[in-house]
Order: C-alpha cells, then structure tokens, then sequence
DNA sequence: CTTAACAAGTTCGAGACTCGAAGCAAGTTG
DNA sequence: CAACTTGCTTCGAGTCTCGAACTTGTTAAG
C-alpha cells in the first residue's frame, strides 16, 4: 500500500476541485446559478438520451430527494424540462430547454476559465485523462441504479 | 487552448472527488464527523506551526464566519483547542488535541480506503502527483494571505 | 384478476453548510 | 491620541442534503 502516495494524491485532487469551483462560483453566481445546481448542468449531455431522474441522481451521487429539489430550481430558471417517460409513466426525464443548453455551455467555458487545469500543456493534459480513466467510471455506467 | 481536454479533467477530477466524498462520508459519521469537519481536520498538519485561523480559512477557501463555525464543531467534539497567539492577541492557532490527532489519523486512512486513487499503481500515482503539483500551490504557499 | 411487493418521484421537516453584515478587541499609522 | 486596519466572533438568511412518509405506477404470486 502506498498510503503516503494516496494521501497525497487525495489531497491534490481536492485542492484542484475547491480552486477550481472557488474561482468559478462567483462568474456562476452573476449567471443565477449555485453550485448544486451548475454542477447538475454538468450531468446533462446534450447529446445523449435524456437521463431519468434517477440517473442523474447516481450521476450526481445524490439521493432522490435532493435531485427533485435541484431539478425544481433548473426548472424553475427555465433550463430543464421534466418530461415523463411514455414506458414506465412513473419515470420522468430531464432535458435541457434551449435556454438550458446555452446556459450549460457558459456554465463549461467558465469553469474551464476558472480551473488550473486549463494551464496544463496538452501532453500532462492527456496523461492526466489517461490515468484518471482507470478508476473513473465512464459516464456510461452510470446509468440507472 | 485544449478545451475540450480541460472539460473532460474537470469532469475526472470531480469525478474523483466526489467517489472519494461519497464513499468515506458513511464511515466519518460513524466518527462523529461531518464533511467539513473531516476536510478542517486535513489542513491541520501535526507536524508544523498551529496555523491560525485565518490561514485555515485559506486553506478551506471559505470565510473567517466559516470556519469559526468548523471550528467550535471540532472544539465541542474534543479535537481542537484555540490557543491564542501571544504575539498578536487576535489571532488564535488551532492545535489538535491528543484526540484530535488519533481521530485526524483515521479520517485519512478512511479516506484513503474509501478512494479510487489508492487503486492506482505507484507509477501512475507519482506521474499523477507531478503533473497535479504544476497547478497546486503547496502547503506553504497557503499560509495567512 | 387481485393482492402484495416493489420502484420512481415528490413533499416535508430537520440538520448541516456558507456567507454578508455588524460588532469587538487588538494592532498599526500618523 | 485618533483614525484605520486586522483577526475573530456572532447573528441571520439562504443553500444544500437527507431520512421518513406519501402518491402513483409497475411487477410478481397466487
């Protein structure tokens, strides 16, 4: 066990995520947006199927509860739509309304602009991704429970 | 500007993040320990000078009300003591008790069990640190602003 | 078919988290 | 000394998260 190697690691990976949403919760913020809910924008692609509700919560590592809550304030600013899902009618699908979609791809170029990430040359850059794709879970399984 | 490689970062390292998060926040509970406590409990390093409050709250990147509330937490819980600093009687260094020093011990090695970065192998964990050391201001450099 | 079990979302209430504004005590400057 | 600044605290409001309970819809068993 490298546990000095972890800890270590653990403490980067966390320090780049609090630089990285401190310096973009001011811009969101000018934008309406929290980052609860910014970072829900993150969990929708445009160009996929759009994900249930609970999908989305899996994604987000949330539970049902704080995903409605969430999804009302996206709703509510007119960014998403709840559609219900014509197989299973308990089922309710969130998809982005064009303002939603505009919004989302401020919300990305801003926190692209406010994260050190972006500072890094494209060859640390790729293997960055490269290493984090092995004990990340791609977007694909995490769909539904 | 590589910007499609810094979404896709952005999105790892939160990723991992929130893995980490989600999969230690049960077993810190059962340590009488909220999140923010555990993360106030990672920026005291037992072997430096008591930082101050201030340089806490750096550290944190949240606010001086912040952290007075993170603090009397961890205070009441037995974890910490404020002492004052008797070369400027305003500021007060957080030092972490006896008990506070075993409990910190065992946040970080439930950390460390609970993320998918102790998955990684010892090359890619020090590739890992010394590309994320190009953008991560060290300890050091976070002392009172 | 009917009844029981289960699943997706919602609502509600409580606790945790964060921050701006205001205040206090101590240090600094002129 | 007076004015200003700084470190910290308190207070109040808004945000975030979750368990419990409920509604509606689906599935399984008999």
């Amino acid at each position: 066990m490298d546990e000095q190697g972890a800890v270590a690691a653990i403490r980067a990976i966390h320090e780049v995520f609090m630089l990285t949403e401190a310096g973009a919760t001011g811009p969101l913020a000018e934008l309406g947006l929290t980052p609860a809910t910014a970072q829900a924008l993150w969990a929708l692609e445009p160009d996929e199927e759009p994900p249930s509700m609970k999908t989305v919560a899996n994604r987000l590592h949330c539970n049902a509860p704080n995903l409605s809550f969430v999804a009302d304030q996206l709703a509510t600013r007119g960014l998403v739509q709840r559609v219900p899902d014509p197989r299973d009618r308990r089922s309710r699908a969130l998809i982005l309304t064009e303002k939603g979609l505009q919004v989302r791809a401020q919300v990305m170029r801003t926190t692209v602009e406010s994260s050190p990430l972006s500072a890094l040359d494209p060859d640390d850059m790729a293997t960055l991704l490269s290493i984090l794709d092995k004990i990340v879970p791609t977007l694909d399984r995490l769909r539904d429970s």
